[in-house]
DNA sequence: CTGTGTGAAGGAGTTCACAGCG
DNA sequence: CGCTGTGAACTCCTTCACACAG
């Protein structure tokens, strides 16, 4: 049942249902239905359904899915009912962003390092981390036993920092550098390319504007 | 032949072909095939062929695609053809990296804004930019005709905010805040959840632990 | 009689195979 | 002969329609 391979579609979306379920927890409701979890998320009702389903039957039928069970089914299913260490590559300015966003103050998930190879910002402070050099990095990644970082470094040293990242036995990447990464077919890279995101957005923001080239 | 109404698989795939243009053209290279650049982006020959075909022929079948003809096609496609202005919502600090991300240092694209509403930061300096109150916002959006905005204000703001940038003409919104907008059709949003994206990256990593729950 | 769970239909996107042009 | 451009086949995902359980 709980297996690691289901469709990236589903997957994409079980986050955000985690969150609503969160909020409606924390407001003491207890039952939600599919049809409010799709105005809350703009997936069809259906849709929400079938995610759910391809991991088991967690609803009820007449009434809905219990808020505080779906919760627990989704941290389990995800991989969050444990702690989960992350390590952040690059303190520039996203990489800093990132060690002292909220997500890091989730529950779940914590940032055990940020490295570096910048001696001017080595030993600063990020939260209550102390920015590293590269070199401490297999040693964190063992003592915490992280699988997953988060790549904020520049384009042209990426590639060379993922392949130490898969050395050390990272299985999971995300990937803010604006270039492809090659890694062995077990890691699972996800790229965030902020570029990339809002130049494809200004394809649409010039709709109304001039047809023919 | 230049709609706006391109399926959205083709359209984040556009930029992505325009930056290893860019770089090709750097190296002088001029020529460069789909065969080529299915290894420099890990999409299928096939497909990047269908991808620019879709919009017209561009390239010389025997020989490839012309790298300088190719990046001014994509250029007009994409709507990059002329200087495109941005603002920023929200000075936090993934805002504040947004501010001061190299995208922005693109030729193509210039934040021309960064709102928020804490008194502390506002008259700060971002780069060669003041952080304003959001009373502004409306003002700049109007003087440098700006459609598209990039959002990263905490969730319980962001819709309040969103309903403001609608009535100010905005027609696009990269949203980093984690909660469903609610928009009028003709304005695009694309969500770009940093949890969301981890916690999914999450369900990836522990692709070889345990089994069943 | 409500809302979940699900086979079946439909649609979108990708891959295949090859025709067509330089 | 090489590489683009493209119909056709295929695969994946979403939507539809409804059986089924509380």
């Amino acid at each position: 049942m709980l297996q690691r391979n289901a469709p990236s579609s589903i997957v994409k979306r079980l986050p955000v249902y985690l969150r609503i379920l969160d909020n409606l927890i924390k407001k003491d409701v207890e039952i939600i239905s599919s049809r409010t979890l799709s105005n809350q998320t703009g997936f069809t009702a259906e849709q929400i359904r079938k995610d759910l389903a391809y991991f088991g039957a967690f609803g009820t039928r007449g009434t809905g899915y219990n808020t505080v069970y779906l919760r627990e089914k989704l941290l389990k299913i995800i991989g969050l009912d444990k702690e989960t260490n992350v390590i952040v590559l690059g303190s520039g300015h996203l990489g800093n962003a990132f060690g002292r966003y909220n997500i890091i103050k989730n529950p779940y998930i914590r940032v055990v390092g940020m490295f570096d190879v910048d001696l001017e910002v080595i030993g600063k402070r990020v939260e209550d981390l102390h920015i590293e050099h590269f070199d401490k990095m297999s040693e964190v990644i063992k003592e915490h036993n992280v699988k997953v970082a988060v790549l904020t470094v520049p384009a042209e040293q990426a590639q060379y920092v993922v392949d130490e990242l898969v050395k050390c036995g990272i299985t999971a990447i995300l990937n803010f550098a604006p270039t492809k990464l090659n890694v062995p077919k077990n890691v699972h890279v996800h790229n965030t390319d902020l570029t990339i995101e809002l130049q494809s957005l200004i394809y649409y923001s010039s709709s109304e504007e001039e047809g023919i080239n």
